[in-house]
DNA sequence: AGGTGTCAAGTATTA
DNA sequence: TAATACTTGACACCT
Protein backbone atom coordinates (compact mmCIF):
# COMPACT_ATOMS: atom_id res chain seq x y z
CA UNK A 1 0.00 0.00 0.00
CA UNK A 2 1.36 3.13 -1.25
CA UNK A 3 1.86 5.58 1.71
CA UNK A 4 4.15 8.83 0.83
CA UNK A 5 5.80 9.71 -2.49
CA UNK A 6 8.56 11.79 -2.28
CA UNK A 7 11.17 13.09 -4.77
CA UNK A 8 15.00 14.36 -4.62
CA UNK A 9 16.77 17.64 -4.13
CA UNK A 10 15.71 20.22 -6.41
CA UNK A 11 12.60 21.64 -6.96
CA UNK A 12 12.08 21.99 -10.97
CA UNK A 13 8.81 23.56 -10.75
CA UNK A 14 9.74 26.56 -9.12
CA UNK A 15 13.64 27.09 -10.27
CA UNK A 16 15.05 26.03 -6.45
CA UNK A 17 18.38 24.23 -6.30
CA UNK A 18 19.64 23.35 -2.82
CA UNK A 19 23.14 22.37 -4.01
CA UNK A 20 25.17 25.54 -5.29
CA UNK A 21 28.27 24.76 -5.30
CA UNK A 22 32.03 25.74 -6.19
CA UNK A 23 35.08 24.10 -7.49
CA UNK A 24 37.71 23.02 -5.13
CA UNK A 25 40.44 25.37 -6.06
CA UNK A 26 38.51 28.30 -5.46
CA UNK A 27 36.92 26.82 -1.80
CA UNK A 28 37.74 29.25 0.73
CA UNK A 29 36.20 29.56 4.24
CA UNK A 30 33.80 32.85 2.81
CA UNK A 31 32.64 31.10 -0.57
CA UNK A 32 31.43 28.01 1.72
CA UNK A 33 29.67 29.70 3.95
CA UNK A 34 27.65 32.26 1.70
CA UNK A 35 27.02 29.36 -0.63
CA UNK A 36 25.97 27.47 2.53
CA UNK A 37 23.27 30.23 3.71
CA UNK A 38 22.49 30.36 0.05
CA UNK A 39 21.05 26.22 0.47
CA UNK A 40 19.64 26.51 3.26
CA UNK A 41 17.77 29.42 2.40
CA UNK A 42 16.73 27.31 -0.97
CA UNK A 43 16.31 24.10 1.26
CA UNK A 44 13.41 26.41 2.99
CA UNK A 45 12.11 27.30 0.34
CA UNK A 46 11.87 23.84 -1.11
CA UNK A 47 9.77 23.27 2.38
CA UNK A 48 7.42 25.85 1.20
CA UNK A 49 6.64 23.88 -1.76
CA UNK A 50 6.62 20.31 -0.27
CA UNK A 51 3.77 22.21 2.27
CA UNK A 52 1.77 23.58 -0.56
CA UNK A 53 1.58 20.09 -2.16
CA UNK A 54 1.47 17.79 0.36
CA UNK A 55 4.38 15.61 -0.05
CA UNK A 56 5.90 14.27 2.99
CA UNK A 57 9.04 12.55 1.46
CA UNK A 58 12.52 14.19 0.44
CA UNK A 59 16.06 13.46 -0.06
CA UNK A 60 18.04 16.31 1.07
CA UNK A 61 20.91 16.76 -1.47
CA UNK A 62 24.32 16.00 -0.37
CA UNK A 63 26.10 18.88 -1.94
CA UNK A 64 23.95 21.28 0.87
CA UNK A 65 26.93 21.73 2.45
CA UNK A 66 29.88 21.71 0.01
CA UNK A 67 33.00 20.42 0.42
CA UNK A 68 31.46 18.88 4.04
CA UNK A 69 33.68 15.81 4.39
CA UNK A 70 37.08 17.39 2.62
CA UNK A 71 39.47 18.76 4.53
CA UNK A 72 39.34 21.99 2.64
CA UNK A 73 36.32 22.77 4.69
CA UNK A 74 37.05 23.65 8.29
CA UNK A 75 33.96 25.60 9.18
CA UNK A 76 32.46 24.31 12.42
CA UNK A 77 28.94 24.61 9.85
CA UNK A 78 26.97 22.73 12.39
CA UNK A 79 27.59 25.37 15.15
CA UNK A 80 27.94 27.96 12.74
CA UNK A 81 24.57 27.50 11.20
CA UNK A 82 23.19 25.46 14.32
CA UNK A 83 20.25 27.84 14.61
CA UNK A 84 19.02 27.97 11.15
CA UNK A 85 19.11 24.39 10.80
CA UNK A 86 16.96 23.89 13.56
CA UNK A 87 14.63 26.09 12.26
CA UNK A 88 14.31 24.02 9.48
CA UNK A 89 14.18 21.23 11.74
CA UNK A 90 11.45 22.42 13.48
CA UNK A 91 9.85 23.46 10.01
CA UNK A 92 10.41 19.21 8.87
CA UNK A 93 8.62 17.99 12.51
CA UNK A 94 5.69 20.39 11.75
CA UNK A 95 5.25 19.72 8.55
CA UNK A 96 5.56 15.53 9.26
CA UNK A 97 8.14 15.60 6.87
CA UNK A 98 10.32 12.42 6.22
CA UNK A 99 13.63 13.43 4.99
CA UNK A 100 16.49 11.48 3.88
CA UNK A 101 20.05 11.90 2.11
CA UNK A 102 21.87 9.53 -0.35
CA UNK A 103 25.70 9.65 -0.34
CA UNK A 104 27.11 8.98 -3.93
CA UNK A 105 28.73 6.87 -5.91
CA UNK A 106 32.47 7.79 -4.11
CA UNK A 107 31.18 6.69 -0.72
CA UNK A 108 32.20 3.06 -0.97
CA UNK A 109 32.46 1.50 2.56
CA UNK A 110 33.76 -1.86 1.75
CA UNK A 111 36.65 -0.75 -0.26
CA UNK A 112 39.95 -2.44 0.40
CA UNK A 113 41.95 0.89 0.46
CA UNK A 114 41.94 2.73 4.23
CA UNK A 115 42.09 5.78 2.80
CA UNK A 116 38.58 5.38 0.60
CA UNK A 117 37.02 3.64 3.40
CA UNK A 118 38.33 6.83 5.86
CA UNK A 119 36.91 9.12 3.21
CA UNK A 120 33.79 7.08 2.88
CA UNK A 121 33.39 7.66 6.69
CA UNK A 122 33.59 11.09 6.95
CA UNK A 123 31.17 11.42 4.41
CA UNK A 124 28.81 9.05 6.39
CA UNK A 125 29.58 11.21 9.60
CA UNK A 126 28.89 14.22 7.90
CA UNK A 127 25.41 12.90 6.36
CA UNK A 128 24.53 12.07 10.00
CA UNK A 129 25.46 15.55 11.17
CA UNK A 130 23.65 16.89 9.08
CA UNK A 131 20.64 15.23 9.89
CA UNK A 132 21.04 15.55 13.65
CA UNK A 133 21.60 18.84 13.30
CA UNK A 134 18.61 18.91 12.09
CA UNK A 135 17.03 17.38 14.85
CA UNK A 136 15.26 14.17 13.26
CA UNK A 137 14.29 11.06 14.30
CA UNK A 138 15.82 7.76 13.27
CA UNK A 139 13.61 7.26 10.33
CA UNK A 140 15.32 10.00 8.40
CA UNK A 141 17.83 7.74 6.96
CA UNK A 142 21.26 7.46 4.90
CA UNK A 143 21.36 4.78 2.15
CA UNK A 144 24.13 3.77 0.68
CA UNK A 145 25.15 1.20 -1.81
CA UNK A 146 27.03 -1.68 -0.33
CA UNK A 147 30.24 -1.00 -2.93
CA UNK A 148 32.29 -2.98 -5.65
CA UNK A 149 33.88 -6.62 -5.68
CA UNK A 150 37.59 -5.95 -6.44
CA UNK A 151 37.97 -9.12 -7.98
CA UNK A 152 36.84 -10.98 -5.30
CA UNK A 153 33.72 -13.11 -3.87
CA UNK A 154 30.16 -11.38 -3.17
CA UNK A 155 30.61 -12.65 0.08
CA UNK A 156 34.06 -11.35 0.91
CA UNK A 157 32.45 -8.23 -0.31
CA UNK A 158 29.52 -8.17 1.92
CA UNK A 159 31.87 -9.37 4.84
CA UNK A 160 33.83 -6.15 4.47
CA UNK A 161 30.84 -4.23 3.80
CA UNK A 162 29.74 -5.78 7.33
CA UNK A 163 32.83 -5.06 9.43
CA UNK A 164 33.42 -1.68 8.25
CA UNK A 165 29.49 -0.77 9.12
CA UNK A 166 29.87 -2.42 12.55
CA UNK A 167 32.47 -0.04 13.42
CA UNK A 168 30.53 3.58 12.62
CA UNK A 169 29.26 5.35 15.13
CA UNK A 170 26.05 4.40 16.25
CA UNK A 171 25.00 7.71 15.03
CA UNK A 172 25.42 6.76 11.54
CA UNK A 173 24.59 3.65 12.15
CA UNK A 174 21.49 3.98 13.57
CA UNK A 175 20.52 5.93 10.21
CA UNK A 176 22.16 3.79 7.66
CA UNK A 177 20.25 1.81 4.94
CA UNK A 178 21.38 -0.15 2.45
CA UNK A 179 20.17 -0.65 -1.06
CA UNK A 180 20.13 -3.04 -3.76
CA UNK A 181 22.16 -2.26 -7.11
CA UNK A 182 21.74 -2.32 -10.94
CA UNK A 183 25.24 -4.44 -11.82
CA UNK A 184 26.75 -6.26 -8.40
CA UNK A 185 24.67 -6.90 -5.31
CA UNK A 186 20.54 -7.97 -5.69
CA UNK A 187 17.67 -7.51 -3.30
CA UNK A 188 18.17 -10.62 -1.32
CA UNK A 189 22.22 -9.96 -1.65
CA UNK A 190 21.14 -7.25 -0.02
CA UNK A 191 18.52 -8.02 2.59
CA UNK A 192 21.18 -11.16 3.97
CA UNK A 193 23.60 -8.76 4.58
CA UNK A 194 20.72 -6.06 5.90
CA UNK A 195 20.10 -8.64 8.72
CA UNK A 196 23.30 -9.65 9.50
CA UNK A 197 23.91 -5.86 10.58
CA UNK A 198 20.12 -5.05 12.13
CA UNK A 199 19.75 -2.46 9.86
CA UNK A 200 16.75 -2.00 7.07
CA UNK A 201 17.01 -2.50 3.36
CA UNK A 202 15.77 -0.08 0.81
CA UNK A 203 14.31 -1.88 -2.00
CA UNK A 204 14.79 0.10 -5.53
CA UNK A 205 12.47 -1.22 -8.33
CA UNK A 206 14.76 -0.28 -11.52
CA UNK A 207 17.72 -1.38 -9.89
CA UNK A 208 15.77 -4.79 -9.39
CA UNK A 209 14.28 -5.38 -12.91
CA UNK A 210 18.18 -4.61 -14.09
CA UNK A 211 19.46 -7.09 -11.34
CA UNK A 212 17.18 -9.37 -10.30
CA UNK A 213 17.63 -11.39 -7.19
CA UNK A 214 17.36 -15.53 -8.28
CA UNK A 215 14.29 -15.72 -5.91
CA UNK A 216 11.04 -14.49 -6.82
CA UNK A 217 10.74 -10.80 -5.83
CA UNK A 218 7.15 -11.31 -4.39
CA UNK A 219 9.00 -13.91 -1.42
CA UNK A 220 11.50 -11.16 -1.17
CA UNK A 221 10.04 -8.13 -0.72
CA UNK A 222 8.31 -9.18 2.85
CA UNK A 223 11.89 -9.84 4.19
CA UNK A 224 12.74 -6.47 2.69
CA UNK A 225 9.93 -4.74 4.58
CA UNK A 226 10.21 -6.83 7.83
CA UNK A 227 13.86 -5.02 8.12
CA UNK A 228 12.40 -1.88 9.45
CA UNK A 229 11.82 -1.78 12.32
CA UNK A 230 9.13 0.66 14.28
CA UNK A 231 12.11 2.84 15.13
CA UNK A 232 13.42 2.70 11.76
CA UNK A 233 9.77 4.07 10.62
CA UNK A 234 7.92 2.48 7.31
CA UNK A 235 9.34 0.67 4.82
CA UNK A 236 10.93 2.93 1.65
CA UNK A 237 11.49 2.07 -2.05
CA UNK A 238 12.93 3.87 -4.88
CA UNK A 239 11.26 3.62 -7.60
CA UNK A 240 12.37 4.87 -11.31
CA UNK A 241 11.23 3.61 -15.10
CA UNK A 242 13.93 2.81 -17.20
CA UNK A 243 14.75 5.52 -19.76
CA UNK A 244 13.72 4.83 -23.13
CA UNK A 245 16.83 3.99 -25.28
CA UNK A 246 19.42 4.08 -22.27
CA UNK A 247 21.33 1.61 -21.07
CA UNK A 248 19.33 -0.93 -18.79
CA UNK A 249 19.05 0.94 -15.35
CA UNK A 250 19.33 4.52 -16.72
CA UNK A 251 16.47 6.59 -15.38
CA UNK A 252 13.55 8.28 -17.28
CA UNK A 253 12.53 11.78 -16.73
CA UNK A 254 9.17 10.86 -15.60
CA UNK A 255 7.85 7.23 -13.79
CA UNK A 256 5.28 5.55 -15.43
CA UNK A 257 2.42 4.51 -13.52
CA UNK A 258 3.07 1.05 -14.92
CA UNK A 259 6.02 1.04 -12.61
CA UNK A 260 4.07 1.78 -9.71
CA UNK A 261 1.46 -0.54 -10.68
CA UNK A 262 3.74 -3.27 -10.95
CA UNK A 263 5.39 -3.12 -7.54
CA UNK A 264 2.10 -2.77 -5.67
CA UNK A 265 1.14 -6.22 -7.76
CA UNK A 266 4.40 -7.65 -5.84
CA UNK A 267 4.73 -5.57 -2.80
CA UNK A 268 3.14 -6.82 0.84
CA UNK A 269 0.06 -5.18 2.02
CA UNK A 270 2.10 -2.61 4.49
CA UNK A 271 2.49 0.80 3.62
CA UNK A 272 5.58 1.96 2.55
CA UNK A 273 7.13 5.36 1.43
CA UNK A 274 8.30 5.54 -2.11
CA UNK A 275 10.98 7.91 -3.13
CA UNK A 276 10.92 8.96 -6.74
CA UNK A 277 14.27 9.30 -8.88
CA UNK A 278 13.50 10.91 -11.76
CA UNK A 279 14.97 13.62 -13.69
CA UNK A 280 12.12 15.19 -13.93
CA UNK A 281 12.35 15.50 -9.47
CA UNK A 282 9.08 17.39 -8.16
CA UNK A 283 7.17 17.61 -11.82
CA UNK A 284 7.43 13.42 -11.90
CA UNK A 285 5.45 13.71 -9.01
CA UNK A 286 3.03 15.64 -9.90
CA UNK A 287 2.62 13.74 -13.03
CA UNK A 288 2.35 10.48 -11.13
CA UNK A 289 -0.23 11.47 -8.81
CA UNK A 290 -2.10 12.75 -11.87
CA UNK A 291 -2.61 9.84 -13.67
CA UNK A 292 -3.10 7.41 -10.55
CA UNK A 293 -5.98 9.46 -9.57
CA UNK A 294 -8.54 8.36 -11.95
CA UNK A 295 -7.24 4.76 -11.07
CA UNK A 296 -8.78 5.80 -7.57
CA UNK A 297 -5.14 5.48 -5.86
CA UNK A 298 -3.95 7.96 -3.88
CA UNK A 299 -1.14 8.29 -1.34
CA UNK A 300 -2.47 6.92 2.51
CA UNK A 301 -1.47 9.61 3.88
CA UNK A 302 -3.60 12.25 2.26
CA UNK A 303 -5.98 10.74 3.87
CA UNK A 304 -4.56 12.16 7.27
C1' DA B 1 24.85 36.47 -22.30
C1' DG B 2 25.38 32.08 -23.80
C1' DG B 3 27.89 27.89 -24.85
C1' DT B 4 30.82 24.36 -23.28
C1' DG B 5 34.48 21.92 -20.97
C1' DT B 6 35.25 20.55 -16.38
C1' DC B 7 34.58 19.15 -11.69
C1' DA B 8 36.80 15.89 -4.73
C1' DA B 9 36.07 11.54 -4.55
C1' DG B 10 35.75 5.07 -6.83
C1' DT B 11 34.93 1.02 -9.52
C1' DA B 12 34.66 -1.53 -13.53
C1' DT B 13 34.62 -2.05 -18.30
C1' DT B 14 36.43 -1.11 -22.74
C1' DA B 15 39.80 0.41 -25.93
C1' DT C 1 47.77 2.06 -19.72
C1' DA C 2 44.27 5.20 -20.60
C1' DA C 3 39.67 6.63 -21.46
C1' DT C 4 34.99 6.35 -20.16
C1' DA C 5 30.37 5.28 -17.99
C1' DC C 6 27.94 5.72 -14.01
C1' DT C 7 24.70 10.21 -12.68
C1' DT C 8 24.41 14.92 -12.51
C1' DG C 9 24.13 19.34 -11.96
C1' DA C 10 26.41 23.40 -11.72
C1' DC C 11 30.57 26.11 -11.99
C1' DA C 12 33.81 28.87 -14.51
C1' DC C 13 35.98 30.12 -18.31
C1' DC C 14 35.72 31.33 -23.09
C1' DT C 15 33.75 33.50 -26.98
Amino acid sequence: MLARLGFVASVLSEGITTSRACRLSNATGDRLRALIAENLAALERALAFLERHHIRLYRITSNLIPFASHPVNTIAWWDEFGPALRRLGTRIRDLGLRVSTHPGQYTVLNSPHEPIVRNAIAELVYHARLLDALGTDATSKIVVHTGGLYGGSKPDALDRFCGNARALPDAVLRRLVIENDDRLFDADEVVRAARALGIPVVFDWLHHLANPCRRAIGDVLPEIFDTWTAADGRPKVHLSSQAAGGRPGAHAGFVAAADLLALLQVAPDDPFDCMLEAKEKDRALIRLRAELAPLGLRELDLEA
